[in-house]
DNA sequence: TATTGTTATACTCTATAACTATA
DNA sequence: TATAGTTATAGAGTATAACAATA
């Protein structure tokens, strides 16, 4: 063990904290952005599709870890506000071909814009090693964050949970 | 501007990446914990009453940055389940006391740890000095995003809100 | 039979509007 | 009149269960 248990503490109660904090900042942005007026979990489809180019409904449910009805019904709502074209794939016709429409990019983009200039706001007033150190805790939890489960793998496990 | 913007950018994309990432992890956590099963919203709650003591209902929405009604409805699912404690203040029956019952305790208690500890299991694998980093990347955002508003103070200001 | 998706239903989180009770 | 709270209503986000269509 290469992190003493009271150090771990501190920093986890930290996370606990710190994250809801910034999480609420982020979506007040996104929230308030005349121009797109996106949920975040709106903008992460959004963002997957303009990465993917085209998808199917699956594909972003895999990636957002939500259920298929939780998609369907959210891809619903951004197919009614003309974010999102739809439509029957034609070389498997169980799946639906999901795409940005050109207001839909529009979306994205200013949503995207606004959220990174709000940010980048409150990120103005950092010197160059305090920024440096941030992008390489972000890095960190990037890491930690991205493996699946909680490190369910191993000698910790006492309560993983049925 | 002692921070370039090219960076500045860099670590924004990083945070709006990142942070809804961890977000996720805590979301889960708290709610697949059967001893409590609460959602983020609720465990704060229960931690806000719990620090506190005794509050009324218009001291936590101001906590949450949300409306009465919303917190009232709130409350009252954690009334309903035992976990909050609502009655008439004597001084100013206009408010509403509001405490833990033993129950609330335990759960906020069991919501906490649980948390905590899975937490903990990610943090296991960091070095001590990428965890020191990690610390203080997090009393810098801490920082930042305590500070109300997103540095509304100049250009971005046209749209608060009626 | 297995995969992809939708519909029906329900619960939480959040808001606004309209109201009641107390100060 | 102003403050504290509740009720009514609505929409987003999520889930499970039941279903339809295609492979």
């Amino acid at each position: 063990m290469s992190i003493d248990s009271e150090a771990a503490d501190a920093t986890a109660r930290a996370l606990l904290d710190i994250v809801p904090l910034v999480m609420r900042a982020i979506r007040a942005e996104m929230r308030s952005n005349r121009k797109a007026e996106l949920s975040v979990p709106q903008f992460r489809v959004l963002s997957y599709v303009h990465r993917r180019g085209s998808t199917s409904l699956s594909d972003i449910a895999e990636h957002m870890g939500l259920t298929l009805p939780s998609m369907s019904s959210m891809v619903d709502a951004l197919v009614g506000r003309r974010f999102l074209d739809r439509r029957p794939d034609s070389l498997d016709r169980r799946r639906v071909a999901i795409a940005l429409t050109d207001g839909g990019q529009e979306a994205w983009a200013a949503a995207h814009n606004a959220t990174r200039d709000s940010l980048i706001r409150r990120l103005r007033g950092l010197g160059p090693e305090k920024r440096a150190e941030l992008e390489a805790a972000l890095a960190t939890l990037r890491r930690l964050f991205s493996e699946e489960g909680d490190g369910s793998s191993a000698e910790g496990g006492t309560h993983v949970n049925p």
